[in-house]
DNA sequence: CTTGCCTGTAGACGATTGTATACCTCTTCC
DNA sequence: GGAAGAGGTATACAATCGTCTACAGGCAAG
């Protein structure tokens, strides 16, 4: 712990009553914990210390820190999905309607297309919210159930949005709702580690976005090749290299 | 925070030098993780109090926590490594030698035999291990990169084991060396999922379990039907229900 | 105008923390 | 038999913590 004796108030420059105390409490908390401990071990006088807050300001907004937890998770899952659709209507208009033509080899390009789009879009979005990803994650697995809890919705919601895109954009063929919904799931647990080694080893970047798309395809491959192998070595498609 | 008031010692009840002190105080920050907040947030004397020792005792034995965290991952991961290989020795004497027999339709039914007895005995270690487990994965995420160093190394450790092992016992058709490698990783990282499910939702142990035994082999399926999907569907093998 | 509510501040309280210093056993080794 | 070290304890101190009570400005409704 920190020897050097500190006030309470120093820290942040401006007063900046630019944004409410409360989202200053939030940003600060966000802040603090992507450098330091886990969200449920910081001092309130800490959060109100980087806040540039009175400590007893934490009081009129919230009553511990689960509750701070959840209003950023409310906030910035909120703005990740909303994020996620309108980037995923884009293709869906320039997409040529693939999913009319029966033929499976344009039906299978469209998806990789889909897929490497999609991919960059999460690692974009990563990259670009680094902290509060981070943090996320963290909270994910950490000791509070209430963030827990949260935080496993926000990523089953985003696994039901991407089984509504995919059964509605490509319509691969012989897979039930069923079988996406659970492709999915894996696809986006397993996005989660992707994206950690993404932001923690920038020179390998490439390599981690090829590994990841190669993920999702591989699974998609292996679903329909383990329902119907037949038809798949007949259909004449090739696996990407 | 806890309002009344607490002396240092007396928590536990029995001084006990049948184990040494640093042991104890392992243990007691293990179990102090796990029902409370992350290691890096434990206090000295916390940890100390549950352990039934003085607090400069935890003087003698660590610098800090980093170097607790260490020595409990140490432990642990060697408990779990050898308890893995110990394990799977058993199957490889009593597994028939299938990999003399050329025959697919022999190989692939024993891939599912091995993947399904691999899979019951990692669910089973975390849940002989719970405590443990739960921390490591905390920690995993956690603040401190020295244990989240230390900890990504176990499960790459525990890839590599399950790389040979899928090598040398079940030599599936077309597989190189590194995509075993890469799909091995990637059943490990999904394994911390299931694995804390599991733990989770007791009432639906059978399915998660069943989910996990489906998505390995869907991934090993999947690679196969991408190296040669003329040869699988060939084979007549099908994929289990 | 004044009443109330919302947001933020100020000061103080006891509790708990990390850590420094000193003392007390035991072993072990020469 | 004495020195050295390792493991454990006792006491003390400054710093930080969460929380309580009291007070101040702004703003809307009555």
């Amino acid at each position: 712990m920190k020897k050097h004796s500190a006030e309470d108030r120093p820290s942040a420059k401006a007063p900046s009553p630019l944004v409410s105390g409360r989202q200053r409490l939030m940003e600060a908390a966000l802040q603090l914990a992507a450098t330091t401990r886990s969200l449920a071990s910081l001092g309130l006088r800490e959060v109100a210390r980087q806040a540039g807050l009175n400590p007893n300001t934490f009081y009129r907004h919230f009553n511990d820190f689960d509750e701070l937890g959840l209003a950023v998770i409310d906030q910035l899952s909120g703005q990740l999905r909303e994020g996620l659709r309108e980037r995923r209507r884009r293709p869906a208009e320039a997409g040529l309607k693939l999913s009319d033509t029966a033929n499976p080899v344009d039906a299978w390009s469209k998806a990789q297309d889909v897929v490497r789009e999609s991919i960059a879009l999460v690692l974009d979005f990563v990259t670009e919210h680094r902290t509060a990803y981070v943090v996320g994650i963290r909270e994910m697995h950490g000791s509070s159930p209430v963030l827990r809890k949260a935080l496993r919705k926000v990523l089953d919601d985003i696994g039901e949005d991407m089984t509504e895109d995919v059964l509605g954009a490509l319509q691969l063929p012989l897979l039930q709702r069923e079988d996406v919904a659970e492709i999915s799931q894996l696809v986006i647990r397993q996005m989660t580690f992707f994206s950690l080694d993404y932001l923690e080893h920038p020179e390998q970047r490439e390599q981690i976005r090829r590994q990841a798309e190669r993920f999702v395809l591989l699974l998609f491959w292996g679903a329909i090749a383990a329902k119907a192998p037949q038809e798949l070595a007949a259909s004449g498609l090739r696996f990407p290299d």
